[in-house]
DNA sequence: ACAAAAATACTCCCAAATTGGTATTTCAAA
DNA sequence: TTTGAAATACCAATTTGGGAGTATTTTTGT
């Protein structure tokens, strides 16, 4: 018989990460090495390691500490014959694109049947790739290239708007002037294309750019 | 051998249902008798069923075309010995008011391990009930008996502010004056007690108080 | 070292949101 | 049937947000 296929499984949601680990389990074929409930845990599991200790890492893509993108930046500089396949529940652009340039070799929506990914896991360990409605995905969006522009300390105003502090409110805790906030307000709408901040509140919660 | 307890496992990731599932079938006292995908397969489920065909259904709250609240509203008409057991992720004090005024049996966040759901189902099954870090969630927050107040036509205005429209633009769209859309607002923001709209999304975003 | 991008900060103007008060009509429940 | 809640609509005051323009400093990438 084959060697089975050796696994990591990391999601931040104990249940759901039981529920996967659960679900391959059932296949003879896969061993799972270790599971994790957030990115430190998979870092710190292959720090000090001097082999390769698991064929294909699961990752969740939103996780405390560091997500699952951070963890693979890391891991493949040390382990670039480590394969990826990445889950997650959002479909953004920006986050697939990063995804590939990191080299994942496959990507599975959250809503995926379990089937499709005892069969994903099978089809990376010989060496393909799958993408799971990625064309879909960049066909359809309607923001143009300037949504993955937004700068660091545009993304930590909008998840300042989105937890619902105001402009005065934002300058005060980042000790700046309050047109600073409003000039990276109105830099915001104009990248992202919104008209008001309801709207940026709305995208931003589902597209999940903002981290937590 | 006691009889096993009959089981419903709703949620609309695919996965996610047979992960937990999975769990689930790990206990010989468990019986999965039906798994469904939202909520209208749910209320399908019972639809014709003369008795009560499970005891315990495990409803995620968000789910498409009827969440997990609408369900168990429509359900503990038609058979209120049904226990019911919530799953989310969120835990806004309003869904938790809902829920309990519906008669949930459970509460559980879906960060919670595996063990504590077998545990939670046992204990329901004989008659208690068990709120995960419920009590943490409501104190923290005083309860205004407005909070789970909002009217349709609130509802309504919440979803329409979620999609992005201006009061000028709601007024247009359900024909009413301006005027009309500032006093709903004013009330919503006031129930709810939120001082900016970007609060508001954000909560409507989590909670899944707004059908989409 | 230099150019580009990001972050900072100011001007002015107007639209929209927020907060307060008040009042009428409609409708369902007690 | 009457009470109360919901939906409607107005007035007024203030704050916040959105849009346009400009400019300086700081950081980053080549």
């Amino acid at each position: 018989m084959r060697k089975p296929i050796r696994l990591l499984v990391a999601d931040d949601q104990p249940l759901i990460l039981d529920g996967i680990t659960a679900v391959l389990k059932r296949d003879p074929r896969l061993d799972i090495v270790k599971t994790c409930l957030n990115g430190e845990e998979v870092i710190d599991y292959f720090k000090g390691k001097k082999n390769l200790p698991v064929d294909i890492a699961i990752l969740d893509i939103n996780m405390p500490k560091k997500n699952g993108l951070d963890c693979m930046e890391y891991l493949s500089e040390r382990f670039p014959e480590l394969k990826v396949i990445f889950l997650t529940i959002y479909q953004e652009e920006f986050v697939i694109r990063r995804m590939m340039e990191l080299g994942a070799k496959a990507f599975l929506l959250k809503n995926t049947h379990s089937r499709n990914l005892l069969h994903t896991i099978q089809v990376v360990d010989i060496g393909f790739t799958y993408f799971d409605e990625v064309e879909e995905i960049i066909q359809q969006k309607k923001y143009d290239h300037a949504t993955f522009k937004i700068s660091n300390r545009e993304r930590e105003i909008i998840s300042l708007i989105v937890r619902g502090l105001s402009s005065p409110e934002i300058s005060e805790k980042l000790s700046l002037s309050e047109h600073t906030i409003k000039t990276h307000r109105r830099n915001i709408m104009k990248k992202l294309n919104f008209n008001n901040s309801a709207q940026l509140v709305s995208f931003a919660k589902s597209s999940g750019i903002i981290p937590e």
